[in-house]
DNA sequence: ACATTATTTTGGTAGGACCACATATCACCC
DNA sequence: GGGTGATATGTGGTCCTACCAAAATAATGT
């Protein structure tokens, strides 16, 4: 039982209202716009959280800056710890932030990446069965296809040539496990880039990530290679002709090629490559 | 200072470890598996979390159940109601709880719309400026002009009769503004629901919620419902026809069409309908 | 049987004390 | 001086106790 006299935070009163600046501490760093008595309606937490949200989100707050410790939030806001906690905590799962031990918390404006990655968790679960994983890679065949006819019709000549250029390198990283899943990521990526709309990417990104898992199963010899690469040439071709048709067509016989390796070569359950010959 | 003897929560030794059952007070509702040491790496909260989730993921605590209040739970993994709080609110964040004031919070198993629904929050920062709406409307745009596309070719006559149904629904509701709106969203649900995949419709109701004010203020007079109407039949009669491109074109027409009242009325700094007559 | 009032339960918040770790500071030795 | 190690301080993470308001439940009076 202590009741010791040392006090390791929270001295300053509550008895009204925390007083500014009552201490001659100099509050180290002044937050951009609140001394905000912060609505006293609903939680608590979810005021702060609104508002460090939209300070962050309105750019009052860079990415890249650090927010003030925790004893420095609850000081300057009047709320105890525990809520101060409970915000940043949400305000990390959002991705508006990002915690490591040890450091204070981070600002990060979030993207179409960022707010893509919140799902992460929850999609890594919906994709633990073949109907998710199928759902998943169908909406992107779905979706690339749309984007394979808009390249065909649409596509400029510096995007032609960033597409010849893709192609080449990855015709060059045949054989070589990574560097052709790289090359292979950075072909398929230039036709999300084409329309210029910044979700695109990001969507492409997030496919990524999500189907990481599966995709990794389908092996890399040089034959399937060099067979995806034949599907990325036809794909190529079919733009650079300008037929939206073949276009469409040979990218989603691209897709389905690679969804049938998924299909043969993935344990849906464990999630790992199933290892068909033992 | 109190350092008085009353004792609110807590009251398990720590000593070694929770000794399970101490008192006599028989454990209201046991927890699926884990008696859980739960692993000591890392952050508590995020062991507890992880562990819940699959839990809630796995199905082993169906939807709509409650779970064991705050006090139990820290009980039974043998952490204090910090963690168990932190987690839980994560879980929240989420959406694989649903958490009310005085109340246990409840389970809700995510389908592919809570995953989206855990994007709304940032979604609607990112709409704060014509930008994010704009790319926003253009990808539903694409999307949608896809699934035209995809239905003139692959409707089935069910799928026909479902659209022309919503058609005429559409039609009768003409200057009734909810009803219309109504309608208008169940016209085009249809088309989310051609290809099968679940994914889809959660996407649609994803793109009303996010796009909701922005869209709301197309005014809803006898005959700009008549003309969005018209763009509805238009669509509606190229698929039937079987006619992709036409199909796809008509959608392009309609929505583009959306797009400049939206921009035209909407203000993106305020998220309210601009009062251009003023 | 029903309305009304205690009692208990539950989430929300406050406040205090540690700990582990990271950093900043500074004395110390070569 | 330039390392270099010890020490002080800052920070997030955790635990604990306490209290409150609202909700649920039990007890009670009519």
């Amino acid at each position: 039982m202590y009741c010791g006299t040392k006090m390791d935070e929270a001295l300053m009163n509550r008895g009204d209202r925390p007083k500014v600046a009552e201490s001659g501490k100099a509050t180290p760093q002044e937050f951009p716009d609140c001394p905000s008595p912060l609505a006293r309606v609903g939680r608590r937490a979810s005021a702060l959280h609104d508002h460090l949200a939209s300070v962050i989100l309105r750019g009052d707050l860079a990415a890249g800056n650090p927010l003030p410790s925790e004893r420095e939030l609850m000081r300057q806001f009047g709320v105890s710890r525990s809520v101060v906690r409970e915000t940043i905590i949400a305000l990390a799962n959002q991705g508006l932030l990002k915690t490591r031990s040890g450091y204070r918390p981070v600002v990060s404006r979030p993207d179409y990446d960022s707010v893509l990655g919140s799902m992460d968790q929850l999609m890594a679960h919906l994709i633990t069965q073949e109907e998710g994983v199928k759902n998943l890679f169908d909406s992107r065949i779905f979706f690339e296809a749309a984007l394979a006819r808009w390249a065909a019709l649409n596509a400029r000549k510096e995007h032609i040539q960033d597409l010849e250029q893709k192609l080449l390198r990855n015709r060059k990283s045949i054989g070589v496990r990574t560097a052709f899943e790289a090359t292979d990521i950075a072909f398929h990526d230039v036709l999300y880039a084409i329309p210029h709309n910044p979700l695109y990417p990001a969507i492409h990104r997030a496919y990524v990530e999500w189907l990481r898992k599966p995709w990794s199963c389908i092996e890399s010899t040089e034959e399937i290679d060099f067979m995806m690469y034949g599907g990325h040439e036809a794909i190529s071709k079919a733009i650079i002709a300008r037929d939206p048709d073949l276009a469409e067509e040979a990218l989603r016989r691209h897709l389905n090629t690679a969804w049938e390796f998924v299909r043969s070569n993935f344990d849906f359950r464990t999630g790992n490559t199933r290892n068909k010959s033992l």
